[in-house]
DNA sequence: CATGAATGAGAATTCATTCAT
DNA sequence: CATGAATGAATTCTCATTCAT
């Protein structure tokens, strides 16, 4: 049982599902987008066959786990909207979600998931969210003015990424490359760009 | 180079070397790091068994090419040493490094090939001609004196892994992420660093 | 017995894993141990996926095939030590020993499964059988005093051993051999034997 | 070039054969049946390709093994047909036969070879060699009277396979088991035995 | 004629997914 | 409805054998 719709779920199916999601994502962030079904459900305590009760496929589990990641992200942005100053707070954003992507790199499961429609959707929450803090961060001058929501959105996750090619990263050493990559952002000393600003995802 | 081997293989077989590098790339690049074997095969043209022959596993393969990749950087990297304008040339070395990661993306491998002796021997050299890119560059002034040439080494693949989060990017956006983060590097209005730099990889 | 594990599995499965040691038994027998998992699944009408649910790998099959025959022997050198005549008692042993041998010559899986512990376990079982078996025998007067259980133990497969050089053995031909061997260990005649009994497997 | 008809072999070749011969049986002993062909040329120093011109097929380099085996066994049971004490001879033989195959043991050769004529024709010689051995021995009263080549042939290899069963066998243990054996074979003491003789192989 | 590169038919093993219990 | 047994396609890798160099 998928959707959110119709019944609601017995409480033990929705604990079971949160088990579930909790294990896969520790299990893809050890072994990889090659994290066996079976190994997820032997760490969430559930049988093998349970697990496509909850979630159709493996695709559909991975689909779910990028959602709720993503879901995250768009409440924070949602939040930070209201925040004083729109400069700390599209940092403080971009400084939560790489948080969140630096407990499990899950990055490669969003290549998965690309299709699904879930995800598209929520993906879109997120992409008006951060649409928000950048109009604010602009009309404040915080950031500079060739530099769009999509900008944001991409670069996201680069610093995690960057530091992903060490192979024992200092735990907050991704706020480095945030702090290089933001003051790349900031409008002092802002070298003209090069290409145009890509479409929205 | 990588062929510091024996005999210089026959005509023939150095051809399907080639072939099978290339093919693997390519597979690589488009399926990621589950690209069978007998899919490269096939696409070189090559029987399986012949994949065998010239490395010995997988995982050879993988280090193989991403030997391949290190080694041209790292030319790049001693070529661009002597160059007139030290900012220019750093600049020019993180554009042909990310011009060489689009074309095919296999940043994945790496993390594959991670103990392989002769990608570490490479990567050292690598290392030591972004040193001297970085040096050369302090000195100038053109980029701000807190960053170092390990910040250079990871910030490299950033700006294509930013564009791989798009579905169909414009096959030159990447330049745009790098004149982003590059103007992150510049001195002017540098924000200090919240972490220290991580040490050599 | 083998199936000292945890729950004592679903009725289908039981009989799977029947059907399973059965065909590799004759398989092993007809092929060598280099038959194939693949020809064992089809004999046992069972797909090649299922073999290795029952067991994990190709040795942890031989090795269950060997406890099997290990602990069939064991129980009837147990039970034979209550009969009346230790010798003929003895020679009741050998002559299941062999039978059941015969029946299929797996003596060249034992190589293999060297390691197990499970088969040490049963193979120790085995020994002290025997050594009570011989210790009556020697009581008794019906065998030389300078043989051991160990002699024993490693002379009990000859019978077999040494029909199967022959194409189209009559089947009970190793009763021959049989008596041979038992009459080279009684008494009478006995030459002194030119080498010390070996130490316990 | 196989047969020992037509040109004698130039010198070299007739040299490799002899490389190639003995890193097999090396070869077969320490690893079984399934040894590679590779494993064997490199043994010898030769190129894979060049194994095949000795020997059109792995088979029949085995049954060369084999071959040379059996023919060196059958002239050394000629040579023994006019020593003094028929008994002793025999003795002699199975002690030759057991300490060669104790060498490598290379029994398991035997069943691939099983249709080769030219196995078949060496192993006749044996046999009448044997024949001869056992004939004088019962003239002699050396051996029971119902016992025949055909078995002296078969148990044979007996006391190198009862050792087999040893992990670490002390290097002339056989020797206790052919004494054992031995001992069966002599009138003293006989018991009927229960089946009849076997034919010849 | 020796060499070793290429071949392709298997081998063991893994895994998402289905389905009887 | 949960369970875990069964499935079979796919994967990496091996090896006897052939054949171009």
């Amino acid at each position: 049982m998928v959707s959110s719709s119709l019944r609601p779920l017995r409480a033990d199916a929705a604990r079971n599902r949160e088990l579930l999601l909790a294990a896969a994502e520790e299990e893809f962030a050890e072994r990889g987008l090659s994290a066996s079904i079976a190994d997820i459900a032997r760490r969430a305590g559930i049988a093998k066959g349970t697990v496509f009760r909850h979630f159709a496929s493996k695709e559909e589990l991975i689909a779910s786990i990028v959602c709720g990641h993503l879901a995250t992200l768009a409440d924070v942005a949602r939040r930070l909207t209201d925040a004083g100053d729109p400069g700390a707070a599209l940092l403080e954003f971009l400084t939560v979600a790489a948080d969140q992507r630096r407990q499990h790199d899950l990055t490669f499961l969003q290549s998965v998931s690309e299709g699904d429609s879930r995800v598209t959707e929520v993906r879109d929450e997120l992409y008006a969210g951060i649409g928000a803090l950048v109009d604010r961060a602009h009309a404040a001058g915080t950031i500079r003015s060739d530099v769009t929501a999509t900008d944001v959105f991409l670069l996201m996750c680069a610093p995690v990424h960057v530091v992903e090619n060490l192979a024992n990263p200092a735990p907050e050493l991704w706020k480095r490359y945030l702090a290089i990559i933001f003051d790349g952002l900031r409008p002092e000393g802002a070298t003209p760009l090069p290409q145009p600003a890509p479409a929205r995802p």
